[in-house]
DNA sequence: CTGAAAGCGCTTACAG
DNA sequence: CTGAAAGCGCTTACAG
């Protein structure tokens, strides 16, 4: 970093000359003034702006989510830009690509732009380094996480209810017969179960339903969605009803089933734990638990706007607190009660 | 002008303590921070920038797009993201709601934020006034335009080739046999033709086909779509294929085939003019052309910084340049021959 | 014209 | 937990 001293010593003059030079100070030999600039523009010395920024600039939120081409990502972040808006701040948006290292990268450069918050969907289950969490107290930036691995400080959360969603989801298909339900979505390699996963499997235990039916297979392969609907729907004695991970698993779910020669519902029950706009116009349309991404979107950025007031741009450290966004179910048309008797289609033996 | 000196003086305590209060520094009596933060507020001292000088700052663009809740706005941010990422700029996003008046406001409180370019996707047959452009101009700040409409000054744009893909959607259908096809989507109220219609329009006139069966529906209105497809499928002369405008469109439209006992593609071809990732998901998949809308936005991004780099401070304004975006079409399972005889629901009479 | 010196504001390593 | 002291960067009044 350059600074007046260290261009006045390359220039072999005092710091004072080269304060001059630099505020058109008339006292000054051109020839002297000449060499100060030409070192200044070498060594890329900045000099300081006269507003205080901070005061002046509009304020500005970070927001780190791990990616807008994720449906439940860019609903989170409608919501974020929403409030802010109305409330006249901007918002830098950061992709964290589901990379604990991305969402340090961003942190950083967000405290380096200086935000006044941010807020943090980081999707990924390793929590960022405790260095970075301090980085931003010390630098009176105000975090509101969205999910509960980001971060594993006390902080301000916001997040969807997942426990509510399953119980909702096991019960319902409960409250229609189903005593065999499989699940379909991504599960944990490691330690840290995700947040679905596990409530679904505490719903169904609770329910006192078998959690063998509960199937992995990851989002961005089809084919593998594609498998493993196959496996649960040849199985002779394999769930009558599947909840999917979201919906878009619900329609590769009921394409694969269809195209075994089921009947949805008739045959098969399908519940998805996400609620995308198609979701409606599928056929059948498929029963789904909306989460309102856009209200943790929204809520989020309240949360941190109350906070920055309480604040009054002071440092203060108040009790964490923590929001659950509600889901509801929507009933449409992929849910019966199970089959007197269960069909496994001829095509499985293919 | 409050310093963290006189604030110490008067808190009597050091410098230092004052200075770690306002850090959050733990190692700070609670009672000290209280004080010492009472006496920060009443004098109303503010801490100084951490980014000293202006020019340090992290570069910033500036992107405005009707909503991030639409699919297609967010594949273009998505892109815009990317390569603002890769180039380490940050990106402050604002929506316009399809609203020429939240478009001009973006881009004032842009123009205050000293971003240093700004990509506009407004959405809106409105062009912004000619003072909100010439302002852009004079505070040397570079658009990119990603419509045809949102600005009418000659200026960078890049936008996908709705007049290739209209071309590619009626001569797919074309060859199959159709001569009687249809068009869903929003059309113009006004004067100002938004593109896709009239690509199509112009397209269909090309191969000498009707253009009668162009229809107008908001895509807001999930009712107003099924009630213009139940006109299109009910009439005896009506159309063999319809092209919709986008894959939304297209689902609600088969839904609503389905139920009035026609079959897809049998009865009816499908064609959308976007693909989203479900539309391979569906019963039958839709055959759709692709947009790259990420391409869009990433390439805007890219000329965007060529600007920038080009100008390298200097005001210059080159020859604006314009980039299409090639279509592509992905042949699935919604399209096939016309029926020999075209069958008319008798669902139709309810 | 130029610089040594003193000063302000902020920050940090060290001593208590 | 706290502060005296030293340091950095910038700025200015003063001496040459």
């Amino acid at each position: 970093m350059s600074s007046i001293r260290k261009i006045a010593q390359i220039a072999g003059v005092s710091p004072t000359t080269v304060f001059r030079a630099l505020h058109n100070d008339p006292h000054v030999l051109p020839e002297t003034r000449q060499r100060v600039l030409e070192l200044v523009k070498l060594y890329e010395y900045k000099m300081p702006s006269a507003v205080q920024p901070h005061q002046s600039a509009i304020p500005t939120l970070g927001c780190i989510i791990p990616s807008v081409g994720n449906s439940y990502c860019a609903r989170v972040l409608q919501g974020v830009l929403e409030v802010a808006f109305a409330e006249s701040y901007h918002v830098i948006t950061l992709e964290s690509h589901f990379n604990v290292l991305h969402t340090c990268k961003a942190l950083q450069t967000l405290v380096e732009q200086r935000v006044q918050g941010i807020v943090i969907l980081g999707g990924h289950y390793e929590p960022i380094p405790r260095a970075s969490a301090l980085e931003l107290w010390s630098s009176n930036i105000v975090p509101v996480v969205l999910d509960a691995t980001t971060m594993d400080a006390s902080v301000d959360r916001v997040h969807i209810d997942e426990h509510a969603m399953a119980r909702m989801a096991v019960d319902y298909l409960w409250d229609f017969g189903h005593r065999v339900i499989g699940y379909l979505g991504p599960l944990p390699n490691g330690k840290n179960a995700p947040g679905r996963p596990r409530a679904i499997k505490h719903a169904l235990e609770a329910r006192g339903v078998s959690t063998k039916y509960m199937m992995n297979a990851m989002p961005s392969t089809v084919e593998e969605i594609v498998e493993v609907t196959r496996t649960l729907l040849c199985d002779p004695h394999g769930p009558t009803a599947i909840i999917t991970q979201t919906d878009g698993y619900g329609a590769i779910v009921t394409r694969e089933a269809v195209r075994l020669g089921l009947r949805v519902p008739e045959d098969i029950s399908l519940l998805a734990c996400l609620n995308s706009w198609f979701s409606s116009h599928l056929l059948p349309a498929i029963t789904a638990v909306e989460q309102y991404p856009e209200k943790v979107g929204s809520q989020a950025v309240e949360l941190l706007l109350r906070r920055l007031r309480e604040g009054d741009g002071l440092p203060h450290r108040p009790e964490p607190e923590t929001i659950a966004i509600a889901p509801v179910l929507y009933e449409r048309e992929s849910c019966a009660p199970p089959p007197a008797v269960r069909h496994v289609p001829t095509a499985c033996n293919v």
